[in-house]
DNA sequence: TGCCAGGCCCTCTTTAGGGCCTT
């Protein structure tokens, strides 16, 4: 999907891994996906995958996901050929995206397949159009925008499903306090990239 | 033995340092 596509039709996605680097031999553990179609929810994912490891019991703690559920999950190369499947060429959507961008490519090279799409942050969205939020945690914008949530965090499905709520709230931002309706992806990368200082003054000009 | 990421972003900046985010 290009970038001009509109920023409403994106798949947003999130893992759990390992450890922070796949560049350390971190891999993912699991992966969680949300497709919005034009601001709606029409498919989900959610598959753990097994890395041929054992994890730490910090990941362990940290997710909740443990070395008995991952020997019975299916081998990562599985998991990742289903959701090349699935996220097609959609445009993709996560928190703090460089971190879930990184392994999907690495998760990726290890089945001989490229990322189709381009990647957008709701981090660096929401460092720009909230502003006043005490920090830019997910859970902490969850708590800021009032997003509906049953409490679980650190799966990838729940915190997919969160991240594509707090998604529609930056569009709604967008729209209620500068009359941009439907913007196109590439916008939403083009106001990532404002500073903080100069990000209203752009919006109100192209409104 | 000890350490181990990477990119963004602010400031006491740019010949740098450190906090924020993700697991």
């Amino acid at each position: 999907m290009t970038a001009q596509a509109p920023a409403n039709t994106v798949v947003v996605l999130d893992f759990e891994t390992t450890g922070l680097s796949p560049t350390q031999g971190d891999r993912a553990i699991e992966i969680g996906a949300v497709l919005l179609e034009n601001g709606q929810a029409t498919a989900r994912f959610q598959e753990l995958m097994n890395p041929g490891f054992r994890i730490s019991s910090f990941i362990e703690d940290y997710t909740g996901i443990t070395n008995a559920m991952l020997q019975e999950a299916a081998p990562c190369d599985e998991v990742m050929e289903r959701f090349y499947q699935f996220v097609g060429q959609h445009n993709m959507v996560a928190h703090n995206a460089s971190f879930d961008q990184r392994f999907l490519e690495a998760e990726f090279d290890q089945i001989g397949r490229r990322l189709n799409g381009d990647f957008a942050c709701s981090m660096l969205l929401s460092r720009r159009l909230f502003q006043d939020a005490p920090n830019h945690k997910l859970g902490s914008l969850v708590a800021y925008n009032n997003i509906d949530n049953d409490g679980v965090f650190h799966r990838a499905l729940a915190d997919s499903e969160m991240t594509a709520k707090l998604w529609l709230c930056l569009l709604e931002q967008l729209e209620q306090h500068y009359s941009l309706i439907n913007p196109s992806f590439a916008l939403m990368q083009q106001i990532s990239r404002k500073s903080k200082a100069n990000v209203a003054s752009f919006l109100h000009k192209i409104a």
